[in-house]
DNA sequence: ATGATATAATTAGCATGCTAATAAATTTGT
DNA sequence: ACAAATTTATTAGCATGCTAATTATATCAT
């Protein structure tokens, strides 16, 4: 059946795709989830710890062990929020900031090689029909 | 950039899909990853802890692991080669071999859900994309 | 036959990711 | 004003998944 043919491919598609970026980015010292956590960061810097669960469609306990998995590498930083002592919020630090371009490089290479021989027209195709199933999960 | 959509898309697909298995699973006392390693399985019982490493893709420590909860939980049992003393092979019990209907069940129920609304000829479009895709990584 | 090499599995240690239970601070209701 | 409810974050415990190091068995070479 083509339809337990996709299943699989997407099974496959995921777990491959999650041990290639997880040796590129040892290389950094990062684990994977890591950069797509930094990644909140680098666009908005001093997010609290329940807008990251949020964005990274992950539960709390979650977040508390990657941020401070983050914050022994020294790569971001928790402040207390002074208006609201429940509230932490995480902000990158020199380190954390300078692991966008080499994690984007990272993304690229990984991109090329996930679309090598998919024209531009198919694409597109590609993309309208993952936005759909994106779509159909949430 | 179209490319970096895909990424994302493909991103969100993966842990949406995850997290949806992992709670239509735990209904069978089941994890994520665990219904594939009793795929193999019931497709083929007895199975070394190395060729399962080799058809999951993944490393012989998670084997152990994964086929350790497995035990516990009642659904193999190891069995060592009497041919070759290293060997462990891979054994389903009753309850093991119950679960092939209900996760069955799962996949399609999930797989509905996520290719509602893609007509049967985009189906078939996008499984050679993604056939594409997977040749790629590998 | 025995020392070296290769193979199969395990252990230890770490990270993501989950649930359930808990702690701490804020907000709401009366 | 103060008790009750809500919100934010953490802890504990478990599973997948990894690497590096180790153990046990089998095979190969001299």
């Amino acid at each position: 059946m083509i339809e337990d043919e996709i299943r699989e491919l997407l099974d496959r598609i995921s777990a491959e795709m999650r041990r290639d970026y997880a040796a590129l980015l040892r290389e950094l010292n990062l684990h994977v989830g890591q950069e797509q956590l930094l990644c909140r960061l680098w666009r908005s810097d001093g997010m609290t710890q329940i807008q990251l669960s949020e964005s990274l469609n992950c539960e709390p306990p979650t977040i508390t062990n990657m941020v401070k998995s983050l914050e022994n590498h020294g790569f971001v930083v928790r402040k207390r929020d002074p208006e609201d002592g429940r509230v932490s919020r995480v902000y990158l630090t020199p380190a954390g900031r300078n692991l966008c371009e080499p994690v984007e490089r990272i993304w690229n290479k990984q991109l090329d090689k996930l679309l090598t021989g998919i024209l531009p027209e198919e694409r597109l195709l590609l993309r309208r029909l993952m936005k759909q199933m994106a779509d159909n999960l949430s």
